[in-house]
DNA sequence: TGAGTATATTCCTGTCAAGGCATATACGGG
DNA sequence: CCCGTATATGCCTTGACAGGAATATACTCA
């Protein structure tokens, strides 16, 4: 799990990430869009496919990343097991309704 | 929405946030539970609460660090953003969908 | 097989961040 | 104010990692 929040920590492979939401796309392709080098862009691929994030399909010549779902899916639960957490805890809840209603004093 | 990430990267901030899903506690507390030293448990906590993962509440001596509901908000709202991204993407729910059905040629 | 294109890998360097340890600061009691 | 406890900060060393540039590898086509 930190693995997968470790490659989108980093502000070229979120981009690359934010990109390939749009399809998959060649190495090449990825580079140009996001002005990045060619070399670098393949290190960062490599990161987020060991990572689990991206697959690649060779194609030919080239290789086409593409998103995966798994990763999304997982942090998905973990945060959804996050917001029972959330509304069980009073501590926090309670706070934050303060806020809301522009907390009156006298608490 | 990488400082997010950034914070949750590293295993031992992660660790204090699972943590503190029980419930805020002290510094010590923390230090304590986790085996970690207090001048780095103090570290982190100061990387998390500047990432607004946490929010520290002052109690006569000590600090209570708690959860705070935004971040994990904003994080979801991304996450679903990316579920739609990938209902709409027809070339990954494809293959998704090829891997469930232990794939049938010719669809 | 050789040329050409697309991508991966290697080496190098600088930067950043984590841990260890010492110490400063904050707060409460007397 | 002085003490004791709880927490934050500073300095140092070290390891991880990102970017740059050169080069190796993979694949296609003739």
């Amino acid at each position: 799990m930190h693995t997968t929040f470790n490659a989108l920590a980093e502000p070229n492979r979120m981009r690359i990430v934010e990109l390939l939401r749009e399809g998959p796309l060649a190495v090449g392709e990825i580079a140009d869009r996001l002005e990045l080098r060619q070399p670098q862009t393949s290190k960062h691929l490599k990161v987020l496919a060991n990572s689990g994030l991206l697959e690649a399909k060779p194609e030919a010549n080239r290789r086409i990343y593409g998103l995966k779902r798994e990763p999304f899916e997982e942090l998905d639960e973990w945060l959804s097991t996050f917001r029972r957490t959330m509304e069980t805890r009073l501590d926090n809840l309670a706070a934050y309704l303060e806020k809301l209603q522009d907390k009156q004093p006298g608490g």
